[in-house]
RNA sequence: GGGCGGUUAGCUCAGUUGGUUAGAGCGCCUGCCUUACAAGCAGGAGGUCGCAGGUUCGAGCCCUGCACUGCCCA
């Protein structure tokens, strides 16, 4: 074995080999299995018989720096498939960037800012030249931070959501939604981003709490002919300046307040006559029950303009300046509009009114601009509408794979399920989806205007004629796609679709659906619902390999979802740049190693709640990974010691789950039972997403019982010398390596890093298989799990634990033995109780306790014994004690001691007698539960009364 | 305005269908360089589970109200 291993762990000094061997090693290639189904490849994909376990990776965007959300979501990825990847499934995780439109379009922009340059100057073909030149220099960057963290992906099948494949994929489902009525162009209102100038989709806008005005404005009531009649009707806004575009002010019908119907008004300002319409959607409450109404910029007042064809007035062009209808206030940006519009109408005696006022204002989810609603003409995909192949909408199969069915069955499975709620409320109100983006990065609308007959031509290749008239009149929309349409066809388009090749057709069949997506909520409506629908939707045209229709539940581009939480900072704040206390990854890597890291996200990643980031916690799991490093020497140090006197570990005992013979030492026993336990519980916590528990299941494993306890032990029976047993040694070796070499594979998807440094020095540098990661990982078999062997254990600890604390107490120095003495094992030895066997466990445990205890002799008496009464008798839960020690007793330390003890004591028993005493308790609870609380109350009486009996011995002074 | 969470030790968090005396890590106190590990070992202190009611033999857990707090949607 390579055996000379440094004192402390230095991650650093490791991790950078293994990351790069797993990737030249392409560990992780899961081959498309009816491509080459013979294949001898050493790899994880296995036999294709095998289940699969497929994950997409959320594609970062390809701008992207690794974050702390990155590194939690990579990291329960990585955990997952590591280990289903052991546990025997073909285990496929893709990984990939998104081509991110508006943020990449933005950085290069700035790039060119620099230069002096802008994207108008350098026009549209050069500027998409540049921003693909700028993604081969720098983009996927964080793909590389991914290869340092040790992600187990297939590299060979790494997407970008604007490659080839992506963008074929992009431009059928274009076309077939088109074609099957499901996308609409027309003029609506949207949110127009006035910096990035152009229009976003409703997600992405956010929205902020704003403490503005609330201006009242006075609209003269005109009479017969156009004259004013003195009155007016006082309308209240917060955006002044989208009164240019008034084209009308209406009220509720039966407002008796408002007797105009039919009246018109003078809009101040721009002297037009506007009339008066009623409409049930106005609330007489609010305000003073009127309401301008301008349809170019407000999304209630453009369906009211609508009900009531009105004329729209857009006043503003498209970086929010007022444009040549806006009259005299042409040109001014939208502030400085609403200042000197505000300034003229009180100039004019219009202005009724200000008052402050909290709303909220939109703002770009991307650069953070307050959104100005704005008719323009988009692209829209009508999710609610049914098509008639489907005879559903785009939103009805969405809701209908995550809904549960007549039997209760889901398609898709939601953890924490609360998210299902939220997914379902989202998508039964959902509205128009606005998919053009007026950018030039990004997958081109397929869509061609004709101007000739003005209509459009849709199609999967590139026209050369107008499909309606035959012009060759035709020019490309300039619009772009929302991003989101192309990551959310990817679990379709990952797998070839929609071109159904003999080979992405094996790909198909073998890899969809997904198994699982593991995202944030913070993408659930943007990504993970729009995945459904688009995959859903055009999955569900691809007929199952033995050529039957596709049903639904096999529709969906995902079988279960895990949503995580967000990664705060220690204080529980949201980490953002702005603020300054956002943790770089990468440099707490580097600090602490990424096994620390990735160990203290999983142990917090409780589902449900947030994450407050505590370098603490990795400090903490630094030391763990360090405690295994120095077990590691410890067992290698032994291991060479047995060579040189020629005892060999059990070879085969190896790579399998140890077991041991009912003759093997406690010890051997308990550890080899506690591994099992350990192994049931990390596999049913991982099966139910509980990475918190499964982490801290091995932390508990290996630091409390492994090292704690166990290493200790097996101390005394690594005997080398020449008068050992020396099957005896062999067999506790092999116990003690196996059970480590073990513990190392359930730590591995955890800890991939230095398990697999340790899983090569257990092998001595040759292991049987080129990873640890290629390994079967620990399951329990319920035989081993003996559960008599764990009390034994407890007790021989415990009683290790009580003499430890009693020699504390006595203030005896660390070093110095001293003699035990036991009594009222009776108690606690009658066959039936817990500690059936405890005599045996002292006799054959002697060695034992005599060095974690430190003590010299041990001394069983029996209860009130003359010859043991000068001793200072300790009274415990197993047995009393008592130790000889040269130095008097603290009688005060004691007295307090032993009062606090009675006091607690007597509460307990109370409680548990007031229960007892209670009918209604003995008749109606569990016969389990009762007789507990019997076993308890008497063992807190004889606790109670020993106590007592303790405190009256103590002697006035000391006694030794 | 509608909806969904959270409130447990000094801090960060667990606590599965209600069941015996509520746990962990970090921090704190005390003593130890005990031959794997001072990034360690040993021992210890620390909680009326946000508040008030209710259901129950029994409530951290279920119900109602309140307070504080966070998020999502409009």
């Amino acid at each position: 074995m390579a055996h000379d291993l440094p004192k402390a762990y230095d991650p650093t000094a490791i991790e950078d080999h293994w990351a790069a061997y797993w990737v030249r090693e392409k560990l992780f290639a899961v081959e498309t299995p009816a491509a080459n189904p013979t294949s001898g490849r050493e790899a994880a994909s296995g036999s294709s018989a095998q289940p699969a376990f497929v994950i997409l990776l959320p594609p970062p965007n390809v701008t992207g720096r690794l974050h702390m959300g990155h590194m939690l979501n990579q990291t329960e990825i990585d955990i997952l498939t590591r280990w289903w990847r052991m546990s025997g499934r073909r285990a496929l995780w893709l990984p990939g960037t998104d081509h991110a439109g508006i943020a990449t379009q933005m950085m290069v922009e700035r790039q060119l800012a620099e230069e002096g340059s802008s994207r108008q100057q350098l026009g549209r073909e050069k500027f998409v030249e540049r921003v693909w030149e700028w993604k081969r220099h720098y983009g996927g960057a964080i793909l590389e931070q991914m290869k340092r963290l040790g992600v187990s992906v297939d590299w060979s099948r790494e997407y970008f959501t604007m490659d080839e494949p992506r963008s074929l994929a992009v431009r059928e489902a274009f076309v077939r939604l088109y074609e099957q009525g499901l996308i609409y162009r027309g003029a609506y209102i949207v949110n127009w981003c006035p910096r990035c100038q152009t229009a976003i989709s409703d997600l992405e806008v956010v929205y902020d709490e704003h403490k503005g005005h609330l201006w009242e404005i006075r609209y003269p009531v005109l009479g017969d002919g156009g004259t004013e009649t003195g009155e007016f009707i006082t309308v209240a806004t917060t955006r002044p300046e989208t009164m240019l575009g008034d084209t009308a002010v209406a009220v509720h019908p039966e407002d008796a307040r408002y007797p105009l119907h039919g009246k018109n008004l003078r809009l101040p300002l721009m002297n037009r006559e506007i009339p008066i319409v009623v409409d049930p959607w106005v609330s007489p409450e609010f305000g003073t029950g009127a309401v301008k109404v301008t349809p170019a910029h407000d999304p209630n007042d453009f369906a009211l303009g609508e009900r009531h064809h009105l004329p729209s007035i857009n006043v503003m062009d498209e970086t929010a300046h007022i444009n040549t209808a806006g009259g005299a206030y042409a040109g001014l940006d939208r502030y400085a509009a609403r200042k000197k519009i505000v300034h003229d109408l009180e100039a004019q005696g219009l202005l009724a009114g200000v008052k402050d006022y909290t709303y909220n204002v939109g703002h770009c989810d991307r650069c953070k601009t307050v959104v100005e609603p704005r008719l323009s003409t988009q692209w829209f995909v009508a999710v609610n509408k049914k098509a008639e192949s489907r005879g559903a909408s785009l939103a009805e199969l969405a809701i209908a794979a995550v809904k549960p069915d007549a039997d209760g069955k889901k398609a898709i499975r939601f953890t924490p399920e609360m998210y299902e709620k939220t997914y379902l409320n989202w998508m039964e109100n959902i509205h128009d989806w606005c998919i053009s983006r007026q950018l030039w990065w990004g997958h081109r609308i397929p869509a061609w205007h004709c101007a000739a007959c003005g209509k459009i031509t849709v199609a999967r290749e590139n026209p050369l004629a107008c499909a309606h008239c035959g012009s060759e009149k035709i020019t490309q929309e300039t619009d772009v796609l929302d991003t989101w349409f192309s990551s959310g066809l990817l679990p379709v388009s990952v797998f070839g679709w929609p071109k159904i090749t003999p080979e992405t057709r094996a790909d198909f069949d073998a890899f969809y659906p997904t198994n699982l997506l593991v995202t944030g909520f913070d993408i659930l409506f943007f990504w993970v619902a729009r995945m459904i629908m688009l995959g859903c939707w055009f999955a569900g045209d691809v007929p199952l390999a033995d050529g039957r229709p596709r049903p639904l539940a096999d529709s969906v581009p995902f079988r279960e979802v895990y949503i995580h939480a967000l990664v705060r900072d220690a204080n529980r704040e949201k980490m953002s740049k702005t603020k300054g206390n956002v943790i770089d990854p990468i440099e707490i890597v580097k600090k602490y190693g990424t096994d620390a890291v990735r160990f203290t996200l999983a142990s917090m990643a409780s589902p449900g709640t947030d994450i407050a980031f505590n370098v603490a916690r990795t400090e903490g799991y630094r030391a763990f990974a360090n405690k295994i490093w120095n077990a590691a020497r410890f067992i290698f140090m032994n291991v060479d010691k047995a060579a040189e006197v020629g005892i060999k570990v059990d070879a085969s005992a190896l790579g399998s789950m140890p077991t041991v013979t009912e003759d093997a030492p406690l010890e051997a026993r308990w550890i080899v039972a506690e591994l099992h336990a350990t192994a049931a519980k990390v596999n049913e916590s991982l099966e139910n997403y509980r990475f918190d528990d499964a982490a801290n299941i091995i932390y508990q494993f290996f630091w409390g019982s492994f090292c704690d306890w166990y290493l200790e032990i097996v101390k005394l029976r690594l005997d080398f010398s020449d008068s050992s047993d020396k099957t005896k040694t062999r067999d506790a070796l092999t116990t003690l390596v196996s059970v480590f070499e073990a513990a190392l594979r359930l730590l591995s998807p955890f800890m991939p890093f230095i398990t697999e440094e340790l899983w090569y020095a257990v092998y001595d540098g040759s292991p049987p298989a080129k990873s640890i990661a290629l390994t079967k990982y620990p399951t329990a078999n319920k035989n081993q799990m003996d559960g008599h062997v764990r009390n034994q254990m407890t007790y021989l600890a415990d009683l290790i634990i009580e003499t430890r604390a009693y020699r504390k107490d006595r203030q005896v120095p660390e070093n110095e033995l001293v003699d035990l003495y036991l009594v009222g094992l009776g108690g606690y030895g009658k066959a039936g109780s817990s500690f059936e066997s405890a005599d045996n466990v002292i006799v054959e445990n002697e060695v034992v306790i005599k060095k974690l205890a430190k003590v010299a002799t041990i001394t069983e008496t029996l209860l009130g014994d003359p010859n043991y009464e000068h001793l200072s008798w300790r009274p415990t839960r197993l047995t009393d004690i008592a130790i000889s020690y040269g130095k008097p007793i603290d009688v005060a330390a004691e007295r307090e001691r032993l009062t606090r003890d009675i006091a607690k004591y007597e509460r307990g028993l109370a409680a548990a007698e007031r229960q007892l005493n209670n009918d209604a308790f003995l008749r109606k609870a569990p016969p389990q539960v009762v007789e507990g609380l019997r076993k308890q109350e008497s063992e807190t009486r004889t606790l109670l009364d020993k106590a007592r009996a303790a405190l009256a011995a103590l002697p006035q002074d000391s006694k030794p």
